[in-house]
Formats: C-alpha cells, sequence, structure tokens
DNA sequence: CTGTTAGCGCATTCAT
DNA sequence: ATGAATGCGCTAACAG
C-alpha cells in the first residue's frame, strides 16, 4: 500500500497520463477538444489514482459553487421531512448541493452576516419567515439569487417566491363545514403569529363565513401555533370555559391532531357533535380517528418548484416570480361525511 | 450606490484600512498578534465593506472544509426531522456546516463516487445503510473522519457509531404485554429487509417469548416496513386469513399508526381485544387513539450524539467507537394499563 | 488537439 | 506588531 498522500491532484494525474493539467480539466470539464486515445488514459488514471477533484480549489478558480443554501426558521415538524425530500431531489439532479442551516429559539437570523450567502453558496433558499426584511433588502441589492418559500416578498421587493393556494381551499373548506354539515359556529385555529399560511387560512375562513351570512365572532379565533400540543390546550380551555361551537377548523393537521385529542379525552363525538378539519394533508392523517378532512398541501412540489425556481434564477437569470400552487380538498371523516371506503390518495 | 463589485476581498479591506493582507487575516483568525488600534479599524472597515471571507479561498489554503456530509438513504419519516435538529444543532455550535445528501430509489450509493468526501468536507455522518461495506473500507483507507448511525460497521472496521438500546426494550416491551396484559399470541412487525434496528428488537421479542415459556411462531411475525401503508395492509391481510393473535408489536410508531387505523376498520377494540405497542414515541404517538404505548427513542440525541463524535473524531484524531443511547418504555393506553392522567414527556 | 501560465482569495512562513 | 512573497488545486485564456 503506498503512502496515502494527503490527496491526489490534479497534476498527479497529468503527470501519471503523460499529459498537461489543461487537458486534464478540458477533459473532466469537457471544455474542449481532447483526443480520444487521451481521453482514455485519462479513465484509467483517474480510476487507479481515486482522482476526485477539489471542491475548493475548483470553485476558488470557477466562482461558483454550486451549492445552494436552504436557510430553515427551525427543523421539526412533520412538514420538514417532503420539503426538503422534494429540494434535495432536483438540486441532486441538477448537480447541486445543498447546505443546512436553522435557527434555534428565535425564529429568524439576527446580526448581520448569514451562515450562507455568495461566499459559500450559489443562491439560497428562504424558508417562511427565516430570514428579515434588511436581509432580503441586502441580498437583493447583491443581486444575489434568491428564492422565498412560503413566504411572499415585501411589496417592492422582486424576489421569486413559491407557496400555496390557502384562501381558497381555506373558503372552500369553511363553506364546505357551513352547506354540507350545517355548523355555524366554527373555530378557527391560527398558526405561530405572523405565519403567513395562516394568514391568508384565516382570511378564506373569514370570507366564507360573511358570504354565507354568518357574523364573524373574534372568540372562535384561537391559538393554535400549529402544534398539538398548544392546540390540545387551547381546545381544553374552551370547553372549560364553556365556549360553544360546533366545528374546529385547525389551522394544520398536527394541530388538528391536538383537537382531536382533547374532544376524545372529554367525550366528545366527533364529528357527531363536534366537526373537525385541518389543513396540510400530512402522511398521518388518513390514519387519525376519525379519518381527517383536510386539504392537501403539495408539500414536496414546494420543495421541488423552489428548487426549480432557483436554478432556473442562477442559469438565466430570471425566473417567475410567483408560484402558486393549487391545494385540494380531501374528505374523509372527521368533517362528518360519509366513509368512502378508500384513500383517495 | 457603488457599483457592486463582484466581491470584496481580503484585499479590499487590507487596502482601506491601510494595513497588509497578513494582519488581516491575523486579526479574522486570531492566529497572531495585531495591535488593538488596528484592531478597531479592520473592524470598522469590515463592517463597512460587508466583508465575509470567501468560503472555498479560505478552504484552499486551509484545507479544512469545516463542513460535514450527511449521507441519508431516503429523506422521510417523521424520524428525520428530529435527527437532523440534533445533528445541525451541534455542528452549527461548533461552527460546522451541514452538507445533505440522499439517495433516491435505491436505499445505498452505488458507483465509486460519493457525493461527500475528503474532496468537499471534514468528515461525513453515514445514517443507516446509506453506505455500503465497500465505501466504509474505502473512506478508512484514507483515514477519512467518519461516524455511523443507527447501524453499527463489519466486525474487523473500528467505525464509531451512535445507537440505541433495542433488544432489552424490545424484551422489556413484549414481557409487559405477556405479563401484565397476559398476552401470547404477539404479532411482530418487522421493519424494511436487514434494517438493524428492527433486527434487535425482533431478537429481542423472541427472547422475551422464550423467556416466558411461549413458543416462537413464524407465522407471527410479519411485514411492516417502517410503514404506516404496509403495516396496515398486513394486519388486514392477517385479520381476512382469520390468524389469531391478540397483540401486535409493531416495529416502529409509524406502522402502529397502521395497525390502530386497521383494526379500527375492523371494529375490533384496543387494547381489550388487541393490544398495540410501538417504538420510538414520535411527536403524535401521544395523540393517537388510544394514546400509543411505546419505547422513547432518543432521536435528536442520536443527533447530536453523532455529530459530536464525529467533530471529536476530526480534532482529536479519536472517539468513542460505540454510543449506545438508553431507551425506555412508555407506557400510555394502547397496551391496556389504565389511563394515568397526563403525559409523561 | 495540447501545453504554458496567470490568477481565484486567503493563510502562512519568513523577514523586518 | 506588521509586510512581502509563496502556494493551496484548479480553470481559463493564450499560444502553438
Amino acid at each position: 500500500m503506498t503512502k496515502p498522500r494527503a490527496s491526489v491532484t490534479i497534476r498527479d494525474v497529468a503527470r501519471r497520463a503523460g499529459v498537461s493539467v489543461a487537458t486534464v480539466s478540458r477533459y473532466i470539464n469537457k471544455t474542449g477538444p481532447v483526443s480520444k486515445a487521451v481521453g482514455e488514459r485519462l479513465d484509467a488514471v483517474m480510476e487507479e489514482l481515486h482522482y476526485v477533484p477539489h471542491a475548493a480549489a475548483r470553485k476558488l478558480a470557477t466562482h461558483k459553487t454550486f451549492t445552494i443554501g436552504l436557510l430553515l426558521s427551525d427543523i421539526g415538524g412533520d412538514f420538514f421531512a417532503p420539503l426538503l425530500r422534494g429540494i434535495e431531489d432536483v438540486l441532486a439532479s441538477h448537480g447541486y448541493d445543498l447546505l443546512i442551516a436553522s435557527t434555534r429559539k428565535p425564529r429568524r437570523w439576527h446580526g448581520k452576516s448569514l451562515p450562507v450567502g455568495p461566499h459559500n453558496t450559489d443562491g439560497i433558499l428562504g424558508f417562511a419567515d427565516s430570514l428579515d426584511e434588511d436581509h432580503l433588502r441586502r441580498l437583493m441589492a447583491q443581486h444575489f439569487p434568491l428564492v422565498l418559500i412560503h413566504r411572499t416578498p415585501p411589496p417592492d421587493l422582486p424576489i421569486p417566491c413559491v407557496t400555496i393556494e390557502n384562501k381558497a381551499a381555506a373558503h372552500a373548506m369553511t363553506s364546505h363545514l357551513i352547506e354540507q354539515h350545517r355548523r355555524r359556529r366554527i373555530v378557527f385555529l391560527q398558526g405561530p403569529p405572523g405565519e403567513e399560511d395562516s394568514h391568508w387560512r384565516e382570511i378564506g375562513y373569514r370570507r366564507a363565513l360573511a358570504d354565507h351570512g354568518i357574523p364573524f365572532d373574534p372568540g372562535l379565533v384561537m391559538r393554535g401555533d400549529f402544534d398539538r400540543d398548544v392546540a390540545f390546550a387551547t381546545i381544553e380551555a374552551a370547553l372549560r370555559q364553556g365556549i360553544a361551537f360546533d366545528a374546529v377548523f385547525a389551522g394544520d393537521d398536527e394541530s388538528a391532531e391536538g383537537v382531536l385529542a382533547a374532544l376524545h379525552v372529554h367525550g366528545i363525538a366527533v364529528p357527531e357533535e363536534i366537526a373537525v378539519v385541518g389543513f396540510d394533508d400530512q402522511r398521518m392523517s388518513p390514519y387519525l380517528t376519525p379519518p381527517l378532512t383536510t386539504v392537501r398541501a403539495p408539500t414536496e412540489m414546494v420543495g421541488r418548484h423552489a428548487a426549480q425556481r432557483l436554478i432556473e434564477l442562477i442559469r438565466d437569470g430570471t425566473t417567475e416570480l410567483m408560484t402558486l400552487l393549487p391545494t385540494q380538498l380531501v374528505i374523509r371523516r372527521s368533517c362528518g361525511c360519509p366513509d368512502r371506503g378508500g384513500d383517495d390518495s
């Protein structure tokens, strides 16, 4: 076994193959003509030496990193797996690496410097409220490729974003509860303060109430934080306080799970006494008791589109500003509809 | 607004501050003495110019990337969020970046080249069966820092690994079902073929049966694949075939969810007629109907420890070979125990 | 088709 | 305490 040199470089390959480094580089990057014979020699030598180009050196010379950064406000939640999956898949298929960074307690980054940026990536994907407006403006001023996920940019900043149709779906869901199931006192469970998805879902909910002549009762809008525990506690409290309601539109499926549990503990029948619906259609949702009626959010697709937008932005310098992915109602048992005998996924 | 130079380099900072690049470098890396006055000048200039050292250049010069790679066999499953969270958190606190790569259809990488390695990272974290033995051997031959997660290395390869106590917990859980709830025909739902956790859990299950004088019935060991749908289908099939059983030890919580749903659909009472238990204690588990008795797997801790081990390996050249994290029974309702009135998390 | 050479941005001796 | 010079591994003109 030969003494394991720190690493084998392009020069080692060139020397061993009896050519210049330029030729090796050209061959590797297909950036110029190389005779077939030499090409084969190189393949053999590279294989023999286990040569792998040093990424940093290449990046330095090229000024392209072929890696993109993903900024998260917090890893956790069943939400991230499909999103990540979508992102990683399309990035990989285009030869890009994925650098991940997440905040802890505070939902956003504070100081001046972001963990990813022009110094180590070709572009960044910003999830929800992980970036504050200052960052957005600075990045734009530097003309650094950036696309937002589940968040729209400030009106004056032309930053591409990909998110989902929340309002229409929330409107449809609320209307379903009102029209099909005669519910009139529908609780709405909000997401974290300032969360954009939650905001639009609430708008849709309110609009549906108005469209059906049902007066809006602020007392029926409660905290859910997109969190099982918080939703559980909120519903328990509402029950104890004797607040009257005949349905709950949970901000997302995770909080719907908390709602279901709280009602179950109190011996309240779902959907007979109180109907419950969610938003997201996570993998667990068909398996809840009763199976959850919800809105399907194409989370993996959001990831795929976001990655695609960013790659276009990097390559072409431009891409669509707004990608709004459609959502659709998924009717199961928890709203009061009869069992349809199978799942529709 | 000044013409946005492609990027501001250390030379711009040096010039603006009237010092040499060496001084700037020394100051940034605290690698040598710099007068207080100059230090302050530099702080001001760097702030003013929004200077950020170019990662690739630094890496080239230093031969350290301060990046670690995470190899996944497949992103997805509620399992990854906490794992990732743990990994990302400790890496970030040590100044390391996280590069993620995942396989698609096949669970492992095939060809010679891995997406991460000595060319772009300082070490790699390999989850479960994402790496085959050839990769392991090559990486070891190159003395490249590597730690395995939820997987032990081949006997002759001294690769550090961090995983959890499966066997004892599975034994305890099975014994609980036998002793406390008089169950004797316990179905065991396996994980994906070759999955190491599943293997040990099954060993524990079998041992418990033997310890209680219950003959092992191969017909009670079925496929679960750690997947809700697969588990659902498996239990439905077993029911249709009239296979008699009074309990199900699902390989993990996700498959337990499928089991619960299948039994519910068939009008079978849990835990009265059939007891169900899982493994993992995922966030949704207390919210299932009935609340799931399971084994708590410290998944985020596994991530934290793995990252810690890798950092030690990189810095000190050595670390513990085996980190076995403890698990514990979490008794809730699905096994037949009475409600304890609150959650113990 | 192929070789020479000059950087890329930064860390690091070696002087001073 | 500070500066000048060299090189990390690779790409990209520019010659030939």
